[in-house]
RNA sequence: GCGGGAGUGGCGGAACUGGCAGACGCGCUGGACUUAGGAUCCAGUGCCCGAAAGGGCUUCGGGGUUCAAAUCCCCGCUUCCGCACCA
């Protein structure tokens, strides 16, 4: 528990009588009874979807950064509304997944018994919170009427052939004999015994996300979203352009017994031809081919057995061993560069030598071609590589100095041996590359692929970081993948009519030594027939992955309720793309990736209309707590329920959004809260104590229309700290000593501090004598001719130095306003002749140099 | 290593397009009201010198551009986040 340090006002004493746990209840209760947060899907005008990132309700309950978002993105749906938008904020729950599974083993309960109470847990706190949610619309993933159409998506995916089978490398627990997802491994051992994680490879399903990488890519230049978002997706997008080149093996004919013998099964002989006679590589920097010194494959390459001859086949065999039992997490640290040479060469297109073919575990097999040609000379992991084994490094670029220009480049004088690799590529030219010698690095890129592809060598080819996404779970609580396996019929699509793949109630959810999956031991489940030839059959075991649940729920809110299709097309025509989007940046990737392609996917399917799901997409930053990250371990977690109890929903919620600029986040201090909870005392007091009689006084209603502009410029952008800030210098001047305000003077501040701390203003709109819901009753407008300053203050550099500021119509010409800022003799005093320059900006700033 | 941010009082943070640095809030100091104050109200609060008037200094450090720089340019330092042997 944490320990709230500041306690509130003692409400018997509360000069003001705000009580905010009477008022919350109240208007809660109104709320929900008048339908004030339904909205009118059907026939509502100016429709606008102000969407948050849906929970995983966690047995913990709402964490602060949910409250942190879902209020940023209720203040702007409010003030949508305000303006006269009808405004769709609907809510749902991630319920399904490796999380709520591993908490559900922890305990011994099955998550289909935990999860409904912890979102009726969750339902609680966001109820107290005052989101304006609509509640009718509410969605759990874990709904077979929600999963129903999950499934119809795989099966749509699968139509178009971009759902396929493949082999992935998993973590492994040995004794556990369980796939581990990569949180679950600690320093390479499994976390729940400790056993070495080894990785093995399974068939999996996969959906292939990066035949769409190019579209994925070229709409981050229109879409509008946080910059750092779409940055973080074009560096996952990862686009290189580049060349595969062509190695031939040396010695092809001699080799070809050693291949049929050492291939894997699965290859064709077809395949085995093509393999056996060329290693292809993918670089970008075809420029530096010839000081390609040797061919480095990947040690899970196929072609590794094929050319690894009799004398080196043994030490190669050990070094593939050791490097598939590492886990997939360590293989990715470790540093230091190991390597085995097979004894085979290629030769080297450009030069015609031969050179040696190594492994090592330094080269990916997922990148690429999971082979490199490798060039010590100009790329640090080669050359690395060729110091601790010995191998031939050459420099085939360098600098371009007037004085390099004009000698041979021929000559090796000129260039000393490479104490470490030579990255430039800006001011370099090519050397030791025969007729390339004195090309640009950008040319010879060029010159050299087509020079190659002429004897079909080469060509220009582009690739990606990004992989196809792989959607099996070895697990128990996820929609079942709807496939089945048949002898005869191979993998067949479970029927629509059939949808869904109920997920099966089982006792014993946990996995253990039998099998993989826990589904693949509830044999009354997985024995079907096959839905083509009626033949006995088998389903698949395995779940899909949360992401694709998370990557459609969007769609179904506004038809939340359909029975027979996914979403109306009406509705998703009136209320879709999302409008506004705003979701934490550790989903900057993986949720908002998943959830572009599965709409562009549904997109060229004919479903949908639109290929980009949410039209505007902003980050909230993170918050953390008195200097410190949040976390379990160090017991600084913030609980709402304990703030809100405290002081209340409406101070905690503008507390959240005064902390910091949203989109960067805060430092989240106890005491401070107490300063928010003054201002709403204040605004209640100040409405309590308001006069009707006589006339509001002109200065502050100016104050008023620019405090008025002042929070309808931040909202739209998210600039709530100091939308705050202003209304807080509001109140400031409202109850200057000795003043009354007038009703006129507070009614628009209720107004405007309502998407904020909606229950008091309520109560407040109520009290002043307004009609209906605040949030029916418009937003104030702004008057220029009442915000303009009649006189403003200008300030009066001397030198550059600040001396004086004098009071001046903001149209003033430049001798006047020199002549009356000489007329302040704190001001005259540096200025003793005539000044030789005057810098005179109306309305900012007079500048005088003497 | 690569990519993206950020460095401003005791603290969280303001500052539009280069134009009065420190808004707003917390904390702190003094006062009023009080049996009391961890309530409320009033005043003060960047640092240094000074009794005051006044003056000097100040936005991570160092240069530069400009009448004028937290803001623009160059060099360096620190720090947070993401990706990480991606050829």
């Amino acid at each position: 528990m944490t320990e709230v340090t500041q306690s509130p006002p003692d409400s018997a004493n509360e000069p003001s009588g705000y009580d905010p746990a009477v008022v919350e209840k109240k208007w809660q209760t109104q709320w929900e009874e008048r339908g004030t947060n339904h909205t009118d899907l059907d026939g509502g005008a100016r429709p606008f979807y102000a969407l948050m990132m849906f929970p995983y309700p966690s047995a913990e309950g709402l964490h602060v950064g949910n409250l942190f978002a879902f209020t940023g993105n209720d203040i702007y749906g409010r003030f949508q509304r305000l303006q006269g938008h009808t405004v769709f904020e609907p809510i749902g729950f991630d319920a399904f997944g490796i999380h709520s599974e591993n908490y559900a083993l922890k305990v011994g309960i099955n998550p289909a018994e935990l999860i409904p109470r912890n979102i009726a847990n969750f339902r609680r706190q966001l109820k107290s919170a005052g989101l304006m949610i609509d509640w009718r619309h509410e969605l759990s993933t874990t709904d077979p009427a929600y999963y129903k159409w999950t499934q119809w998506i795989f099966l749509e995916l699968y139509k178009r052939k971009l759902a396929y089978r493949g082999r992935a490398a998993v973590n492994w627990c040995p004794k556990d004999k369980t796939v581990l997802a990569n949180e679950q491994v600690i320093a390479g051992a499994c976390e729940r015994c400790g056993t070495k994680v080894e990785q093995r490879f399974l068939e999996q399903w996969f959906f292939r996300i990066t035949e769409y990488a190019e579209r994925l890519l070229a709409n981050l230049d229109w879409i509008d979203w946080s910059e750092s978002t779409t940055t973080a997706q074009r560096n996952w997008i990862g686009r290189s352009d580049g060349a595969e080149i062509v190695f031939r093996v040396q010695d092809l004919l001699e080799m070809a017994g050693a291949a049929t013998v050492g291939l894997n099964v699965m290859a064709t002989t077809a395949e085995l031809n093509a393999l056996a006679t060329d290693i292809k590589v993918f670089t970008t920097r075809p420029d530096t081919i010839f000081g390609a010194m040797y061919l480095v494959l990947a040690p899970e390459h196929p072609l590794v057995d094929a050319l690894t001859t009799d004398e080196q086949r043994a030490e190669v065999g050990a070094y593939r061993a050791t490097a598939a039992k590492q886990d997939l997490v360590t293989r990715k640290v470790s540093k230091e560069k190991t390597g085995v040479f097979t004894g085979a060469y290629a030769i080297n297109p450009a030069t015609g030598h031969p050179i040696p073919i190594w492994i090592a575990d330094y080269v990916l097999m997922e990148y690429g071609t999971g082979a490199i040609m490798a060039v010590p000379g100009h790329d640090e992991r080669d050359f690395e590589f060729a110091k601790v084994f010995g191998l031939p490094i050459v420099r085939v670029v360098a600098p371009r100095t007037a004085h390099a220009a004009h000698v041979d480049s021929q000559n090796r004088d000129e260039h000393p041996p490479l104490e470490e690799p030579y990255l430039d590529t800006e001011n370099a030219h090519l050397v030791h590359s025969r007729q390339f010698n004195g090309f640009s690095v950008e040319d010879a890129k060029h010159a050299i692929v087509a020079w190659l592809a002429e004897h079909g060598h080469a060509k220009r080819i582009v690739n990606y970081r990004l992989h196809d996404w792989c959607v099996s779970r070895q697990r128990y609580w996820g929609p079942p993948i709807p496939i089945i396996y048949c002898d005869k019929c191979g993998h067949v699509p479970v029927p629509e009519s059939d949808l869904p793949v109920e997920l099966p109630n089982v006792d014993d959810f946990r996995p253990d030594d039998s099998g993989i999956s826990p589904l693949a031991r509830v044999e009354s489940w997985y024995r079907v027939p096959c839905p083509q030839c009626g033949a006995p059959a088998r389903r698949e075991t395995d779940v899909s992955d949360t992401f694709l649940d998370s990557a459609w729920y969007f769609l179904r809110y506004p038809s939340s309720d359909l029975p027979d299709r996914p979403f109306d097309s009406r509705m998703t025509k009136k209320w879709l793309p999302v409008n506004s989007y705003i979701g934490g940046n550790e989903h900057a990737v993986l949720h908002l990736l998943y959830s572009r392609f599965v709409t562009m996917v549904l997109h060229d399917a004919g479903h949908l209309e639109f290929e980009e799901p949410y039209a505007k997409f902003r980050a909230h930053g993170m918050i953390i707590r008195e200097g410190a990250k949040m976390s379990k371990s160090r017991g600084n977690v913030v609980n709402p329920d304990e703030y809100i109890e405290r002081w209340g929903a409406d101070s905690f919620r503008t507390y959240l959004m005064f902390l910091g600029p949203y989109e960067e986040g805060g430092d989240f201090r106890d005491q401070s809260i107490a300063g928010v909870r003054r201002f709403l005392d204040r605004l209640w007091a100040s409405t309590q104590d308001a006069r009707r009689k006589g006339e509001p006084e002109e200065a502050v209603m100016r104050k008023l229309h620019q405090t008025i502009r002042k929070v309808s410029d931040d909202i739209p952008r998210l600039q709530y700290n100091t939308a705050i800030a202003a209304m807080m210098e509001y109140m400031n001047v409202l109850r200057a000593k000795e003043r009354t305000p007038h009703v006129d003077e507070v009614r628009s501040l209720v107004q405007l501090v309502s998407p904020f701390a909606p229950h008091i203003a309520e109560e407040l709109w109520e009290r002043l004598g307004g009609r209906g819901s605040i949030f029916d009753a418009g937003w104030p407008t702004f008057d220029p001719t009442l915000a303009a300053e009649e006189l403003v203050t200008i300030a009066v550099q001397v030198n550059g130095k600040l001396r004086g500021t004098v009071r001046l119509a903001p149209d003033m010409g430049q001798e006047d306003a020199v002549t009356a800022a000489l007329a302040d003799p704190g001001i005259a005093k540096f200025v003793l002749g005539p000044p030789k320059k005057v810098v005179y900006k109306p309305g900012r700033i007079l500048s005088l140099s003497v």
